[in-house]
DNA sequence: TAGCTTGTTCAATTTCTATTGAACAAACCA
DNA sequence: TGGTTTGTTCAATAGAAATTGAACAAGCTA
């Protein structure tokens, strides 16, 4: 009896790797150290898994595969590759005749990097900042009023320029620091 | 009718601040900046909170205090403070003739930074690379067996090669990071 | 068109973390 | 010693975030 579809050795060998992957004990310690390190960025475990087993694997997976592959159910699966694609540490890649979607992980690590501090860090960085101005404005207000001492005002001043000049060497220096983390 | 007690003119300033403390818009928003700020390092909103509002008090301030400005428990403020005194962010000043601890704000922020690195993320990192070599030897025990093919072997030596890499880029560059973020 | 495959979204649930109240320990005082 | 003040610890609770099942939408096939 032969099989219904005759199989190009690609999908033999692809087929052959993802059982590896299933069986393996050094895959499930490879996923688990990828998720680990993308933990540190703040991301869930199963996106963290996600990046992992896509970091390991040499072809393309598919979501249910990956769904299968990680016993997780295809809401993470959907949610987690969309994030990390727009965090640039996954692409989707177009398999022709194919409906499905494949992803692979890029193999830059740091582009993960870079997308956690772009789309967490620095947001919170700079609507954090914009806030100085009104603050100062208010402070001054309290000096005027006299609910607040010369003295403690001049206090409170000085750490917030702290915090402006901070934030400034941050801005400055991010570039750089970025440039520094492309693994 | 005279207090029972006479204030000296540090107590009484001190007592005016804190009340401005409690009273003023411009405190809450400073807290909250602050608090905001600390948090992208993955503290607790309470210890946030309390460093924010010790950074921005002129004068130490002690537990108690602590919780009362902020309204949040005794539990709460006594291991915020221990975490935020661990990483080196806060410092005890002992008053004398006074039972409380005090404590007060570095105004080095970038010692909040160093501290959350290097309790947080270098452990981590660490802990995570070890288990590289591990690793490394099941995947050639894998290949021996003949469990998966030379060339996916090559490929995955070679992601494992990147992550290496990458930490060791890591390791050789976080002192001068850690150097720049000294804001 | 109906039926099938694939991916998305969202309310409900589970899981994890932060917070708290209360019991405890330590140091001081009278 | 007993009482008071201060700080710590921990089990229980409240709160937030991740995960899921199920309903839905879009695209293809016949």
């Amino acid at each position: 009896m032969r099989p219904a579809k005759q199989l190009s050795f690609d999908t033999i060998s692809k087929d052959k790797f993802i059982a590896y992957l299933l069986s393996s004990k050094a895959k499930q310690e490879m996923v688990e150290l990828c998720c680990r390190l993308t933990q540190i960025l703040g991301l869930p475990r199963s996106t963290g898994q996600i990046f992992g087993l896509l970091y390991f694997s040499s072809s393309p997976l598919s979501l249910s595969q990956v769904c299968e592959m990680l016993g997780i159910s295809k809401a993470s699966a959907s949610t987690g590759t969309r994030q990390l694609v727009t965090w640039g540490a996954l692409r989707k890649v177009w398999i022709p005749g194919e409906r499905k979607d494949y992803y692979e992980a890029l193999s830059d690590f740091g582009q993960l990097l870079r997308g956690g501090y772009g789309t967490i860090v620095k947001p919170r960085m700079s609507s954090s900042i914009i806030r100085l101005k009104k603050i100062e404005d208010s402070l001054n207000d309290d000096l005027k009023s006299n609910i607040i001492t010369t003295e403690d005002h001049k206090f409170i001043k000085s750490r917030l320029d702290k915090i402006k000049k901070g934030h400034n060497k941050l801005i400055r220096f991010a570039p750089i620091i970025e440039k520094m983390i492309g693994l």
